[in-house]
DNA sequence: CGCAGTATTGAAATTTCTCAAGCCGAGTGG
DNA sequence: CCACTCGGCTTGAGAAATTTCAATACTGCG
C-alpha cells in the first residue's frame, strides 16, 4: 500500500455506511458491525469521469466518500439529462444489487473518492438480515421520492426550480453533517444544472441573479451560500417531508 | 357478502399478485403459496377519488385490481403534477411499507378495484422470506426507473413525451398482458395528460394530433390504439430497457 | 333535449431558447 | 510579471416554442 493510498484511508468506510443506515432506522451492534465489515475497495475518480454507463450490469455498489457524483440519462439525441446528484455518504447505484442492467449512467462532478463494495457479499448479507434488506430497501426509495420531485419541476418555475434544488442539496449537506455553516458545496456549472434542470444555460443564469438579487443565495467557485433559508424555502415550494428525515 | 362483492371475488387476487411478483423472478412454491394467502380486503373506488393522500400515514398496500390509479404531488399553488400511472397488477404505494408517511397522493382515474393488505402480514412475510424482499424490493425500483424517465421528459419534445408515455403504458398494458390486440385503456383527459407531462392542455391537443396526423397512435375514449409501433418508438426515443422486463 | 365536461381552432401574450458578443478569472508560458 | 488562452459567466436582442385567452364544436349522460 502507498502512502498515498494510506492518506485515503483516513476515511472509515464502515462507520461512514453505518451512520448513514442509522439515520433510518435502528441496529443491533452486530448488525452494525456486519455492515461495517464489509469488504470494499477504495477508487479515487476525476471530475467528469464515468463510474457506470447505461448498459452496464455492475457487481459492486459504490458509496460516496468525497465529492459529488451524479446519475444521468444519456438521449438518443446526444443530449444529457442530469437525474440526481450525490453527495459522501450517498449509494448512487445501490439499485444494481436488484436491477441487473443500469438504465443510466454514473459519473462524478469533481475529483472524488468512492468506496465499491462487491454485491456478493453485500447482497448476502442483506439476505440474512431482514433488518438491514428493508435500512437498504429505504435508501433507494427516498431515492424515488426525490426522483418525484424533479419530476414536479416540470410544474414548477425557472427561480422555483433552481431554488428548489438549492434547497435540497443544502438541506440533504446540513443533513449528513457536510455544510460548513450557511454554506456547502455544489461544484456544477450553469450548463450542468441545467442539464439537471432542464433549461437553457443563460436561463440558469438568469433564475440565478434573481436569486441573488432577492437576497436569498450565492453560488460561486462551486460553493453554495443560503442567506435567506425561509425565503428560499418559500420560493421554492420547498418541503423536506419528502426526504424522510427520521 | 352481497351479490355484488361476490361478483368482485371473480378476480384471483393471490393469483395476480403472485403472477406479478414472478416477472421478476423465482420464487419456490412455499413462497408463492405464502404470497397468494396475504390477507387483504377489496374495495371499490370511483373515478377521482383519492385513496391515500399527501401526509397520510397508510397501514395497507394497494394492489390494483381494475382500472388505472395515478400518484401525484399537489404544489403549493394547487396545480396538480401527475407522477405515475398504475394498471392492473401495479403496486402503487408499496414503498408505503417502508416510508411511514406519504410524499404524494393516489388516485383513481377511472373507477376501479384496489385489494389492500394490511403492512403487518405483508411485511411480516417479507421479514422472512428474503427471495420476496428482493422481488418486492425490485418492483420499487423498477418505479424509480419510470420516475427516472419522466424526468428525463424534460429534455424531450412535446411530440416526444407524448409518444413517450404511450409507449410506455402500451408496452406495460402488453406486458401484463391487458392490451387488446394494439390497442389499450388510457382513461386520461388532454388536462390530466398535460399535468402528467408538464405541458398545457392546448399542447397536449396539437402534439397529439401529430401524432395521429403522422399515423402512429390514436386516443379516444380513453382507449389507446397504436397504429404504427415502430413508427412511435422512434418518435419518442423509447427504450423499454428500462422497464427491466426479465 | 340540454347540460357539463372535453376537444378543437385561431390568435395574442408570454416564456424560453438561440445566437452573438463581451467579460472575468484562473492557469500557462514567454 | 504580464500577455494569452480557455472555460465559464454575463448581457442584449431576435427567433421560436409554449401558454393563455376566447370562442366554437362535440359527446356522453341524465
Amino acid at each position: 500500500m502507498t502512502g498515498h493510498d494510506r492518506d485515503i484511508e483516513k476515511f472509515d468506510v464502515g462507520e461512514l455506511l453505518v451512520s448513514r443506515v442509522l439515520q433510518h432506522g435502528r441496529l443491533t451492534a452486530t448488525e452494525q458491525n456486519e455492515l461495517a465489515t464489509l469488504p470494499f475497495r477504495l477508487r479515487k475518480v476525476e471530475a467528469g469521469q464515468d463510474i457506470v454507463l447505461q448498459g452496464d450490469r455492475p457487481d459492486h455498489a459504490v458509496l460516496v466518500l468525497k465529492g459529488m457524483l451524479a446519475r444521468y440519462h444519456t438521449l438518443a439525441s446526444g443530449e444529457r439529462q442530469y437525474l440526481s446528484l450525490h453527495i459522501a455518504g450517498d449509494m448512487p447505484d445501490l439499485q444494481s444489487l436488484n436491477l441487473a442492467i443500469m438504465d443510466h449512467s454514473v459519473c462524478a462532478m469533481n475529483d472524488a473518492l468512492i468506496a465499491m463494495f462487491p454485491h456478493g457479499p453485500l447482497r448476502e448479507l442483506l439476505r440474512q438480515r431482514s433488518t438491514l434488506c428493508f435500512a437498504f430497501w429505504r435508501l433507494t426509495l427516498i431515492d424515488a421520492a426525490i426522483f418525484r420531485q424533479a419530476i414536479t419541476n416540470n410544474a414548477r418555475t425557472h427561480v422555483a426550480r433552481l431554488a428548489h434544488l438549492f434547497c435540497e442539496q443544502f438541506f440533504r449537506a446540513k443533513e449528513y453533517g457536510l455544510a460548513e455553516g450557511n454554506c456547502c458545496s455544489l461544484p456544477l456549472s450553469q450548463i450542468q444544472l441545467g442539464q439537471a434542470l432542464g433549461m437553457a444555460q443563460i436561463s440558469v443564469h438568469r433564475a440565478l441573479q434573481r436569486l441573488r438579487r432577492a437576497r436569498l443565495v450565492e453560488l460561486k467557485q462551486g460553493t453554495l451560500c443560503i442567506h435567506d433559508w425561509g425565503g428560499l424555502v418559500r420560493a421554492a415550494g420547498f418541503d423536506p417531508l419528502f426526504l424522510h428525515v427520521a
